[in-house]
DNA sequence: TTCTTTAATAAGAACAATTCTTGATAAGGA
DNA sequence: TCCTTATCAAGAATTGTTCTTATTAAAGAA
């Protein structure tokens, strides 16, 4: 594969031949770092817009999807929500705050294989997972009023109703 | 609210006012009920024809919310794929094939409270989750050869390639 | 049973998130 | 510098789902 043998660094490294390295991905990574929140693409497109005000939404979905395909940014779903972008790599699940409508990332502290709790018949083998759960995070957990499941409502943009959800067995 | 105080049976019940049990979702419950696999709700909408010619797709939506309104069935999302249903209700995870694109219901054994894997914050509370993982099913794990990820197929419409996925860090 | 009230239905239009198409632009290598 | 090719902006197209409307049928009342 390296035909020579001198040590110039550009050598040594196998021709990463990646996606280009442009001012909009740039941007578009640099604003889910900046934050620890779960933006949809359109929330992106805003934010990306005051620091590349000629980007088009288009270009945000291909840069999210770029990102995604290199494993740069984890795309999130939830139900027929609109997709959002996670740039925490590190292993962790989600929570859907029925309340205020937020992501928050909830850190592995136990790691478990999935044999361990699930049954997986012989042949299965698993290359990925993901877990959410649907409940109230700590900020709305907080106030113990209690009120019906709340549309995704701009995160704590209130300070009103939610539901303890006494946790049924699961 | 009872003016009466005679015994009857209708009486003593507390007049659930539920969905009305209609022709239309009979048949799209018992659909679901029929196979174990997960249809999404054009393929509900074709299974149901045959025995219920003039429903509409927007029927079998509706219907389709009812039931999962009402607990009697399951909606199952993976990224941005159509929903799927399942009128399995026992604790389960969900297996999505990279091979054939296929749905299966992994049945737990041993039921973990979601704070002894995760880091839950104070205040947060949990009322459902959802696990589900990206693999091979048992049947495309059974023929070992490799093949890069396969678009949504008929599950098993071939036996050709699939990639065997050796099990990262999850 | 027949009438009344109200929910459910079929059909198709509308909607929203995402993807695709096109011609223009810019990166990186020869 | 020139060439090749990926990327971009803009807007059209696609697709799964929801909404709207007039019609039909279920369940309770008379």
């Amino acid at each position: 594969m390296s035909p020579s043998l001198d040590l110039a660094p550009s050598d040594a490294l196998p021709v990463k031949k990646g996606p280009r390295q442009t001012e909009q991905r740039k941007a578009v990574f640099e604003a889910l770092m900046a934050r620890a929140d779960h933006p949809s693409a359109v929330e992106v497109f805003l934010r990306v817009k005051t620091r590349v005000p000629s980007i088009s939404l288009a270009t945000v979905y291909n840069c999210l999807e770029t990102l995604a395909a290199s494993g740069q940014v984890r795309m999130v779903n939830h139900e027929r929500e609109p997709s959002r972008y996670c740039a925490n790599l590190s292993e962790h699940a989600h929570l859907f705050c029925s309340h205020c409508g937020s992501v928050t990332d909830l850190p592995v502290h136990t790691p478990m294989p999935p044999d361990q709790i699930w049954y997986l018949p012989e042949g299965v083998t698993i290359s990925q997972q993901e877990v959410s759960f649907r409940g109230t995070c700590a900020k709305c957990g907080q106030h113990p009023h209690s009120a019906a499941q709340a549309p995704p409502l701009p995160p704590h943009s209130r300070t009103a109703p939610l539901r303890p959800s006494p946790l049924p067995p699961i």
